[in-house]
DNA sequence: TAGATTGTTAATCGATTAACAATC
DNA sequence: TAGATTGTTAATCGATTAACAATC
């Protein structure tokens, strides 16, 4: 175990792991090995290790893994061993899908809090959570010790809510409006823009592939 | 202009550019440098020339790009000046969200068919567009040459749904279910789950507990 | 013990950044 | 011309992978 910095490829990796390991702990699968860990995964089984040492010597050579020790472990890497509040900013479509996302729950993360600026939503019930204006975001979320804010804004609000979870103390953001954040250099963003995602995937359709007609 | 092989973080940075240019655009603002793009978008300059080097020399010197001219090519980097058929699996809360979507449309990008398993579901309009039954996925994917998949079913239907995509001929995946699909080589698959990233958020919460410590 | 597998160091590979001649 | 900015090479930085002693 070094006391590096953990670089956020690494981090990013953690929550695959840790969702692999929860499969088979429910297989009831006593242990698992890095090797066995990278075909599922895809990942070269050294990185694998590599990723785990940074963090502590979990494993025993010779026979890998304790599946449920290492779920163990990961979750408090990665603070799911406490419950951590999430407030969602933005309750449109996209917002009212993601609350609805309950898988979140069993990885210790709920959201406590939706905030919306229509008129239309604010007072309605979204997952018995009551829709606030967005004028109470910086008091609730200060008051409910809200961690992650989670934007599904119109791009053209995306900075301004973020300014407020900012001053509200909050800890890290994940922006799915395709702006890129300014926050300062303590506040984690991750941005989730699927048209992003998207348009980078259109440029691997170029494989010659105008082909109309298939011979098989 | 080299012919190298263009790496995927270089492939990913394009869209942002892209969105920026097309803000640009609309304000019609007529060239724009490496160094002002960087700081907008949080990147180094050198950087972004050298990913714009590799498709062509775009910029003049002691000018910068031109902003209409650089969307043009970008555009035709990334196969966004034809329209992009894609195709929608999973009419869920989520499903439903991003179909609703049609900031796409502007990028050419265009969905063009829904599918579910669901009977409540089957035969509904979204968008205008019916949602068929699964079983008619690969059939209706080669006629309407649909080129990218988003997959927004539950876990345990991911892969099912990623085969018959590959079985289509689809040319990319889009895919919003926690697991890593097996695909040929030749498919690009892009992992769009948002709960691993919240999870890998939580990591960076620590701030209020233990300070890192380097040096030892 | 023999086979398996870790943790870790060293080697490799790839991506980012700095620097600067070319030139608008 | 003087200032600005590109395209590109070289330097740096960081991440991945290979290899292997330790050991279960």
């Amino acid at each position: 175990m070094k006391s590096e910095k953990i670089s956020d490829a690494v981090v990013r990796r953690l929550p695959v792991y840790l969702r692999y390991l929860n499969e088979l702990s429910r297989r009831e699968v006593p242990t698992v090995s890095s090797q066995e860990l990278g075909q599922k995964l895809d990942l070269n089984p050294a990185q694998i290790r590599k990723d785990l040492a940074y963090f502590g010597d979990f494993g025993r050579k010779g026979i890998g893994y304790d599946v449920s020790y290492l779920i163990e472990k990961i979750r408090q890497i990665l603070n799911l061993d406490q419950q951590i509040n999430v407030a969602l900013v933005g309750a449109g479509n996209l917002g009212q899908a993601l609350s609805n996302y309950n898988a979140y729950l069993r990885d210790n993360m709920k959201i406590v809090a939706i905030f919306d600026t229509s008129a239309e939503k604010i007072g309605t019930q979204i997952n018995s959570i009551t829709v606030q204006p967005i004028e109470e975001l910086v008091e609730t979320v200060r008051q409910n010790h809200v961690r992650i804010g989670i934007i599904t804004v119109p791009n053209i609000e995306a900075q301004r809510v973020a300014d407020q979870l900012v001053e509200a103390g909050i800890g890290a953001i994940l922006n799915f409006a395709p702006t890129i954040l300014k926050v300062p250099s303590d506040v984690r963003v991750h941005a989730a823009d699927f048209t992003t995602d998207l348009m980078s995937l259109a440029y691997y359709l170029n494989a010659g592939k105008e082909v109309t007609v298939d011979e098989s």
